[in-house]
DNA sequence: ATGATAATGATAGCCGTTCTCAAAGACGTG
DNA sequence: CACGTCTTTGAGAACGGCTATCATTATCAT
């Protein structure tokens, strides 16, 4: 079962019907393994030829995100944007290249826990967590010297 | 000597000049504990009397960002707040409750530490980083049931 | 097939942020 | 202290991402 097809079934139970937009949208966002702008997704799916709208990209990812199908991510540059969750409880987070603008997903076990840690000291109930480190990648680290 | 007299002089000998509008958002701020967006502070000062424009007040938050004086957080609802750094090296991160909105800074060495670690691990040099918990604070908690 | 109802998409609107530019203010100098 | 230069300032326009609106289209149960 692909993230692809368990997302769109669990939509289409959600609101009783599916059409074709979000069915576009879910299918591009299923060969993703890392974020991507509504922009992005409304630019490429018009690329590919599709008629779609920009309401529709959006009510899309908003309905994923509110079934957790997905996750919706915050660089700080003004753009949500959107990845598929493809396992439940194993996510990952980011490292932006401030120079060069890369974005490379990462995780880590200890950090979560220390996430848990923090959270549970404190009587919240977390629900969603980012991470965000921003920096120089190699790359860019070598080329500046 | 307090973060306000310090950021003055820092602004200060890296413009060569100073102006009111700069000051009156410095002074602000340094009366502030946590984080404040750019409109709050606008408002604020308004609200004083000052006749501050928008520009300004964004123009010295960046400049003030760039600087390293003060730290800008990103919530995630488009609206990027900033926070004076009083100490170098000893920040904080955020708890965001979604029912109520309200925010509250945590710190946490071993959360420091994780992502020392992972940075470290990826050749990244590691400029900034952000952390945003959301969930459920204990008051709503308790108020849900 | 048909009708009720949800999804769609073009477009207008909203809001935070940035840009523009003329006016005002700050500093070094005479 | 007065002057000239150069930065800062503030009003408003412009911009970009996102949301709201609403007529049209598509879906599904019957």
């Amino acid at each position: 079962m692909t993230w692809t097809d368990t997302t769109l079934s669990r939509l289409r139970e959600t609101t009783g019907r599916s059409g074709g937009a979000r069915r576009l949208v879910v299918e591009l966002l299923g060969r993703q393994d890392c974020c991507l702008s509504a922009q992005e997704i409304h630019d490429s799916l018009r690329d590919a030829g599709g008629r779609v709208g920009t309401a529709s990209v959006y009510r899309a990812l908003d309905g994923m995100d509110e079934l957790g199908l997905v996750q919706r991510v915050d660089l700080g540059d003004g753009v949500a944007r959107y990845e598929p969750v493809h396992d439940e409880g194993h996510h990952h987070h980011h490292l932006v290249c401030d120079d060069c603008g890369k974005v490379e997903p990462f995780e880590d076990p200890g950090l979560e826990s220390a996430i848990e840690r923090v959270a549970g000291g404190r009587g919240y109930s977390v629900a969603a967590h980012d991470v965000v480190l921003r920096g120089a990648c190699e790359d860019c680290r070598q080329h500046r010297d």
